[in-house]
DNA sequence: TGAATATGTGAGCTCATGCTCATATGTTCA
DNA sequence: TGAACATATGAGCATGAGCTCACATATTCA
């Protein structure tokens, strides 16, 4: 047990609880390599469920599973033409959140080797 | 089993694999309220990990295991001091993406409103 | 309408993950 | 050095998550 408390931060300075779910599962749902490879492909293109499957290398199961997640997050939208169902990024936020990531890859890449 | 194929993506322009798994990753790290919350946290003020688990109402060996995570990421830095350990966010990237992410969570209740 | 196609979903299995508890490591100071 | 404090870590447990398989739903078109 500390006893040290430096303690400079108020608990009503922190996020408010609702935020900081929100803002984990939102997270959470990028945080899956299969999803990430997902979201990658429909920034490229709008695609279909078996598209998606075909390019990935999964089970349409499987990507219709992943789907239903990011859809619940509001990360990809979809679109109905006849039986398919075509699928893109809901806003550029994504595409703004992954190019963060990114850098941040690449900077801890560099911290790496440096 | 689909038989569509509108293929307007190939696979060599899809993210390397290496990079898919670096991003799954990091985003993973952030992909939990515990985590989110220290993080949120050291933003504020360099903190010792007895702070942090006072400040959000968690062991110390909670908080320490989580920052273990944070730290494989690169996500907090630490900077000894006597007996205490202090943190903070290893780069402003991290900043860059809970703003982004916020944004999302945001437009995405404005969304989910209208 | 009914067969064919495309997608969605629930159950169940396996593996990952976050916590607690006990203990180890590391640092200070008498 | 050794006691006290701060942090880290490993084992073990309970829960969560992603996949497969079987089946349900939805759309087209002969």
């Amino acid at each position: 047990m500390s006893m040290s408390s430096h303690i400079q931060v108020n608990k009503s300075d922190l996020l408010n609880d609702a935020s900081v779910e929100a803002l984990a599962e939102t997270f959470k749902a990028l945080g899956d390599s299969t999803r990430v490879r997902i979201l990658d492909a429909v920034f490229r293109a709008e695609l279909c469920v078996g598209d998606i499957a075909d390019l990935l290398g999964l089970t349409e199961s499987a990507v219709s599973h992943q789907l239903r997640v990011l859809r619940g997050m509001r990360l990809v939208r979809p679109r109905r033409a006849g039986q398919q169902i075509f699928y893109s990024l809901d806003d550029q936020h994504i595409v703004k959140l992954f190019a963060q990531g990114l850098e941040h890859v690449e900077e801890r890449a560099r911290a790496g080797r440096g």
